[in-house]
DNA sequence: GTATAGTCACTTTG
DNA sequence: CCAAAGTGACTATA
C-alpha cells in the first residue's frame, strides 16, 4: 500500500469487433473501422406492422402528389397571396450567384493543416480542400437493442472521443483563422469547418446505418451546441431541416420513415408541454423571414412522420434552446424518444395550412434533459424553495471558493462533509516554493502568441479565449506570480478557482457524489484536487498508522485523449513537452480537503485531470487540476477514471 | 451598453 | 443537379 504502483494504459479505444487488437493498431486502424459491425443486435424493418393507433381518417391528404390546397375552403382566398409570395421567391433564387466548385481532379491537399481556405488578393481561394470521400448515408433501418454494459461503454467512449475531435477541430479552424488575421468578411464558422473535415475523413457515427430509436453512446439529457454536431454522432443527420426522415425511394416498402425531430421553436404553431407535443411540419416558410407564406405539403419529412405514426416508429426528439452560456447561444437537449399519435391539416396563426403531429414522450425513460435544465435554473436562484427538505449546507466551503458548494441529503442524516476544514487548493509542503515561480513575462495587457509563457507552453496557448482547454498536456504553464500580465489574462485560468455552483449529494449507489448546477461546457475547469500533499517518507510513515492517502499518480491519463487529433492530421505529434517523471506524492484528504474528493469513479468517466503549475517552478509538485470531457448537464454526476479497480478510490475510503 | 432585426455564407440531403 | 431545410456569426439599429 504504501509503494506506488503505475496504473494500467486505458487510454486506447480496441475495436471489440477485433479481438486481438492493440493499442497502436486501433490507432492505426482506418477511420471507416471505428464503427464496429452491429449486426447481432439489431432489429430488422422489413415487416413493418401497421396501424399501430391511428387509423388513416384522420389524415386529410395521404397522397405526396396532391397538393394539400386543395383540402382548404379558404385556398381561393390565399391564392393570390401564394402567387405573390412564388414570384418572390423565384426572383430572390436568382440573385444568388454561383461559386464554382473545386474539380473532381484535385488532389488530397498533402497539409491537412490548411482545413482554413485564404482568399488572396485576387480572391481566388489559395488552398484546396482535401478532395471528398462521400460516402452516402445508409438507408438500412434498424433498432439497436439490449447493449451490454462492454457495449454501452464501447459507444459512449466512440460517441465522447468524437464531440472531443469535434469541439477540438471546431476551436482550432477559429484559433487558425485568428491567427492568420483574416479580416472579417465572412463569419468564422468553426462548427462547419470541423464537420466538414471529419465527413471527409469519415469520421461521423452512425452512416451505416439508419438507427430507430436510440443512437448507442448517446444518453437522454446529453447536451450539444451545434447543429452539426448532431450530424457527426448521428443524432439527427439533417444540417437544417428539423425532421430526418428514409426517404421513399430508399425505404424497404417505398414510404418516408421519419427518424427524428428538432424542437426549436421556429414554428409558430409549434406547442411544447414536455412530454406532449404538438409539432407543426416544415415547409411554407418565407426564407427572410422564417414566417409561414405558403401552405404545406404532405411530402417530406412531413410524410415521414405521417408514415411513422402509421407504423408505429418512435422519433427522436431533440430540443433547442436559448442558452447565454453557450457558444453558439443556443444548447440542443436530446430528450428521449416519443410516438406520434395523430397528425392533422390545420389553419396555422398566420392562416395558412400546417401539418400538426402530436407526439406523446415513451415511459420509462430518464428525465429530459430540456426539464432537468429548467429545474437547475431554478435551484440556482431558490435552492430551498424548488427542494424544501435535504439541502444540509448552502456552502461546505465557507466562501472559500467564489460560488458556494451546497451538500444535499434526503436518504439518510450523514452530514459528514459538513465535519472536515475545507481548503479551496492543495496544501503543499514549505520546501515545494523554495525554488521560487520561474520566471515570468511582461505582459501588461494580457500574454501573446509570442510571449515567454507561452513558450513554456511548447509555443502555444494551452486555452482558448473562453479559458477552454484545447489539448491536454503532461503539464501547463500558467502565468504566475513573477508575470506582469493581469488575472484575466487568458493564461490564468485553473488558478481563479471553481466557476460553477457543484453540490455534494448523498447517493445510495456511490455513497457520496458530485454535481453542478450549472451547465460544464467541455473542456473547461472544473476545480483542484485539494488535500494536504505528502512526500514518499512522510506517506510510509502516515500508512503504518493504517489511515489512507489518496495518490495522484494512480490517477488515468485521460489528457491524452482531450484535443487528440491524429485522426485528422497525419503529421499530429502528441504533447510531450515537457517531459515530467511520475508523481511521486501522495494526498492526505482525511481533514483537510475540497469538493473533488467527494467525485466518483468511472471507467467511462466525464472529467479529466491535468496538471498545472503556476505558484512554483517545482515539476514534482504539480496542481491537480479536473476539466470536463464532456458538455456537462446539470445535476449529471461528475465522474473521474481514478484508474484502479472501482472498489479503490480515496473516496470511498474517506466519506462511506 | 443591450436587446432585436437584418444580412450573409454556409452544407447536407433527397 | 438543384431546391429546400435553418443556423450561427456578425452588423446595424432602436
Amino acid at each position: 500500500m504504501g509503494s506506488l504502483i503505475p496504473f494500467p494504459d486505458l487510454n486506447s479505444f480496441p475495436d471489440p469487433t477485433t479481438t486481438t487488437t492493440t493499442a497502436t493498431d486501433a490507432a492505426a486502424a482506418a477511420p471507416t473501422t471505428l464503427i464496429p459491425k452491429l449486426e447481432p443486435k439489431l432489429e430488422p424493418f422489413d415487416d413493418p406492422h401497421p396501424g399501430f393507433t391511428q387509423p388513416l381518417n384522420s389524415i386529410p391528404n395521404p397522397n405526396p402528389n396532391h397538393s394539400p390546397q386543395t383540402q382548404l375552403d379558404e385556398t381561393n382566398v390565399y391564392s393570390e397571396f401564394n402567387r405573390i409570395s412564388e414570384l418572390f421567391r423565384t426572383a430572390f433564387a436568382k440573385q444568388n450567384v454561383d461559386v464554382p466548385n473545386p474539380s473532381a481532379d484535385d488532389v488530397v491537399d498533402p497539409n491537412p493543416l490548411a482545413i482554413v481556405a485564404v482568399p488572396d488578393q485576387n480572391n481566388q481561394v489559395a488552398v484546396v480542400p482535401p478532395k471528398r470521400r462521400h460516402q452516402p448515408r445508409s438507408s438500412e433501418l434498424v433498432r439497436v437493442l439490449d447493449l451490454g454494459l462492454d457495449d454501452q461503454r464501447y459507444f459512449r467512449d466512440l460517441v465522447r472521443k468524437t464531440r472531443m475531435i469535434y469541439d477540438s477541430l471546431r476551436v482550432f479552424a477559429e484559433e487558425k483563422r485568428r491567427a492568420l488575421g483574416l479580416e472579417r468578411r465572412t463569419a468564422a464558422r468553426g462548427d462547419l469547418k470541423a464537420a466538414t473535415v471529419m465527413r471527409d475523413r469519415g469520421l461521423w457515427l452512425n452512416r451505416d446505418k439508419r438507427i430507430v430509436g436510440s443512437i448507442p453512446g448517446v444518453y437522454v439529457g446529453d447536451l450539444f451546441f451545434f447543429r452539426m454536431e448532431l450530424c457527426v454522432v448521428g443524432l439527427h443527420g439533417q444540417s437544417q431541416a428539423g425532421i430526418d426522415y428514409v426517404t421513399a425511394s430508399h425505404s424497404s416498402n417505398g414510404e418516408p420513415i421519419a427518424t427524428s425531430v428538432i424542437v426549436s421553436g421556429g414554428y409558430e404553431d409549434d406547442e411544447d408541454a414536455g412530454d406532449v407535443i404538438i409539432y407543426t411540419g416544415h415547409g411554407g416558410q418565407d426564407k427572410t423571414h422564417s414566417r409561414q407564406c405558403a401552405h404545406q405539403k404532405l411530402e417530406g419529412g412531413n410524410l415521414g412522420l405521417e408514415r411513422s405514426m402509421h407504423y408505429g416508429i418512435e422519433v427522436r426528439v431533440i430540443r433547442g434552446m436559448r442558452y447565454a452560456g453557450s457558444p453558439s447561444g443556443k444548447v440542443y437537449v436530446y430528450d428521449g424518444l416519443y410516438r406520434i399519435f395523430y397528425s392533422w391539416f390545420d389553419v396555422g396563426k398566420s392562416g395558412f395550412g400546417v401539418y400538426k403531429f402530436k407526439l406523446v414522450r415513451m415511459e420509462n425513460q430518464p428525465e429530459m434533459g430540456s426539464s432537468v435544465l429548467r429545474l437547475a435554473k431554478s435551484l440556482r436562484t431558490e435552492p430551498l424553495s424548488v427542494r424544501p427538505v435535504g439541502y444540509v449546507s448552502l456552502d461546505i466551503s465557507m466562501n472559500k471558493e467564489n460560488v458556494p458548494v451546497l451538500l444535499y441529503n434526503d436518504i439518510d442524516s450523514e452530514h459528514d462533509p459538513m465535519y472536515f476544514e475545507y481548503i479551496a487548493t492543495v496544501v503543499f509542503p514549505p520546501h515545494v516554493y523554495q525554488g521560487g515561480n520561474g520566471n515570468g513575462c511582461d505582459c501588461i495587457s494580457g500574454c501573446t502568441d509570442d510571449c515567454l509563457c507561452t513558450s513554456k507552453n511548447g509555443g502555444e496557448f494551452a486555452y482558448d479565449q473562453n479559458g477552454i482547454l484545447i489539448r491536454g498536456k503532461p503539464l501547463i504553464f500558467e502565468c504566475g506570480t513573477n508575470c506582469r500580465c493581469p488575472p484575466s489574462c487568458r493564461n490564468r485560468v485553473s488558478q481563479n478557482g471553481v466557476r460553477n455552483r457543484f453540490e455534494v449529494f448523498r447517493s445510495r449507489e456511490t455513497g457520496w457524489g458530485v454535481r453542478s448546477l450549472d451547465l460544464i461546457q467541455a473542456g473547461s475547469f472544473i476545480c483542484e484536487y485539494a488535500g494536504v500533499v505528502l512526500t514518499r517518507e512522510q506517506a510510509q510513515l502516515f500508512t503504518m498508522n493504517g489511515d489512507s492517502l489518496v495518490y495522484p499518480n494512480r490517477f488515468a491519463d485521460r489528457w491524452t485523449e482531450w484535443g487528440d487529433l491524429s485522426q485528422i492530421f497525419s503529421d499530429y505529434v502528441r504533447p510531450e513537452h515537457p517531459s515530467i517523471p511520475p508523481l511521486d506524492f501522495a494526498m492526505d484528504v482525511s481533514r483537510m480537503r475540497n469538493v473533488a474528493c467527494y467525485i466518483s469513479h468511472s471507467s467511462s468517466p466525464n472529467v479529466l485531470v491535468q496538471l498545472v503549475l503556476y505558484d512554483h517552478n517545482n515539476l514534482l509538485f504539480p496542481h491537480i487540476m479536473l476539466f470536463a470531457m464532456e458538455n456537462i448537464p446539470p445535476l449529471r454526476e461528475l465522474s473521474i477514471d481514478y484508474g484502479v479497480a472501482d472498489e479503490w478510490t480515496g473516496k470511498l475510503r474517506i466519506c462511506n
